[in-house]
DNA sequence: ACGGTCGCTGTTCGCGGTAACATTTTGCGC
DNA sequence: GCGCAAAATGTTACCGCGAACAGCGACCGT
């Protein structure tokens, strides 16, 4: 059944064991063209007893087409992304299409490496991250003539397509929500993370929408590193002993929400009368809280397959939208008043 | 700077910019053999400015080389195979090879196909979660010739290395410390999926521990789906409400158990004392939670970073052990009494 | 001045497939 | 049984690069 000899099978082998040409063989394993169906059970047979894998590197630079599609991600380990990604698997499936992930870890430079690196692939498209890369980074994404989709955010421009929200106008309207209940004195926390721009885009819009109605942050607080649910504990101690008078904490992503959701429930805080909560992405771990935080949903699935969508459209030569914005919707839980 | 013309470039476009031949480029390009310096800035500043990127297809082909490795794991949502995928990218970039990710949800058709197309590309090894695999699988695996790491789990034959813990072996160290410090009345959470090997292990490794004492689980319960915080804390409900009896719930990991945690925290309950608690897995999430739910640690960060070492080693022509067990800590957390 | 060595550059060939075209068989109507 | 289109199969020429080997000067020691 197997064949433990060093050098690997090839066309020709599954062709002698066959008695026919490399041709046919090629042509039955990608069932193309005519092929009568002795020969075709006949060469399948021989290719399975040899145990026969067919060499996409050769397939590939012999018919210049390759199935791969590039998906260029800062992280896997916040859960926002791999829903992201199986998004993109659930579309893809349907095609032949096949994604291959990066990972940049939130630096520019190596997206620059990860993005030349899959590119030297010569995939069919590619898909990444933000509006904000490296001038060499879009210089390669233009010149490689396939096309791009950059996913997640939609303030700025984009190199080719992009998919995503605006997290400036969520930043904003999660302030508006926040004023429209009544808080006033209002807590920040966040990453410290000068190149998660989606992040700073939230926070500025917080800002500014806070200052449109004469109303500025009164404590903020960056973290970086360890548990996010502890660190949210932490700082929303620190913070309320720092300043008291808090009566709303925006938090910019669920998790360290959760730690300091658990922490105020622990210490008996009427929430959200005493002090309101919210955090963002809507992780489907909020679930299980004892309260559920408020939050906003930012479409990650939708987000994945919709750059699927659009990549599987023009890699058959469709043409598909270039800019797809999507509506976050806020989601009040129980610890932001309504109104 | 950038040529937005069909056809992407080759080596022979390098070679006309600059006036050597492509062979001379292709060794400035890889800084192989001895090219003068005159020669070599000329090449770089040629191919920068026509933006060129290496066709590693064409490449691979020639040199008969892929510096990819497969990583085959059953998911990317569940925190413990990103860490995985930490500890593999860590050590692989120290080398020239790069890890290329794929996804089986924990099917064992899936994880076939999924092999199937990643040995098409001639990866230089590969990683795979679990020692259950298709005989497909397998005789891919063996008639492939690259050096192949079978990961987390060592209860079992391997195809050819191995990396992991045993995880019968951890359930029964658990079962053990749950009877030492008294339990009695044991209740067991986990996921309904027979394909889970691992947790099944643990099961067993759990049952059979407690039966060698004459202690049987009193209760169990398998959910599948849904945001398992919310699952934990709803089997827990379910089962205290069937058997107010029970003194201990094991949990088959530590997010069902962190969901069980805050709803008996919640309910008042006294831990570790009226009710002891244990999951799996030693994720960083539980540090946030209000008390730390004992656990056992998977190493696998570890796990990650020795089977790359692995491959790498073998990828060098070097040796490398065949077995490598490694022994989980068990955790007491607040939740769980000692001795 | 000469052979040898070294540093640098070029040439040839083939990796394992596939596109495109060429050729042989087969089937079928009359 | 013949002619001819359709079906089945084979042939040729690359795809873009790198291994191996082949030049070709310059420099060196004697």
């Amino acid at each position: 059944m197997t064949n433990d000899s060093k050098r690997s099978l090839t066309l020709r082998d599954v062709s002698e064991a066959s008695g026919v040409s490399e041709m046919t063989v090629s042509r039955v394993l990608r069932n193309r063209g005519d092929v009568s169906n002795a020969t075709r059970e006949r060469v399948l047979r021989a290719a399975k007893d040899l145990g026969y894998v067919p060499n996409k590197i050769a397939g590939a630079l012999a018919s210049q087409r390759v199935n791969l599609v590039g998906v260029i991600i800062p992280s896997l380990s916040n859960m926002v992304f791999p829903e992201v990604l199986g998004g993109i698997s659930s579309v893809l499936e349907e095609t032949d299409l096949q994604p291959v992930v990066g990972v940049t870890d939130y630096l520019p430079e190596k997206e620059e490496k990860v993005l030349y690196e899959m590119l030297s692939w010569r995939p069919s498209g590619v898909i990444l991250a933000g509006l904000e890369h490296t001038d060499a980074a879009r210089a390669m994404l233009n010149a490689s003539g396939i096309p791009v989709v950059e996913i997640m955010d939609v303030d700025g421009k984009a190199v080719d397509s992009m998919v995503g929200i605006s997290h400036r106008r969520a930043g904003r309207e999660m302030a508006e929500a926040i004023l429209k209940a009544g808080y006033r004195n209002i807590g920040f926390m966040g990453t410290k993370m000068p190149l998660d721009h989606r992040a700073r885009k939230r926070f500025e819009g917080f800002t500014t929408a806070l200052a449109k109605q004469g109303v500025e942050i009164a404590e903020k607080e960056f973290y970086s590193g360890g548990s996010a649910l502890a660190k949210g504990r932490e700082m929303t101690e620190a913070m309320l002993e720092r300043n008291p008078e808090l009566d709303f904490l925006y938090y910019s992503n669920d998790m360290i929400g959760a730690g300091g959701l658990l922490y105020l429930l622990e210490k008996g805080y009427d929430i959200p009368g005493q002090i309101g909560l919210a955090g963002f992405n809507g992780v489907e771990l909020l679930q299980g809280l004892p309260r559920q935080l408020a939050t906003m949903d930012a479409c990650r699935r939708e987000i994945g397959t919709k750059a699927a969508e659009i990549i599987a459209a023009r890699v058959k030569g469709e043409d598909a939208d270039m800019i797809t914005e999507l509506t976050p919707k806020i989601s009040f839980g129980d610890t932001l008043k309504r109104r």
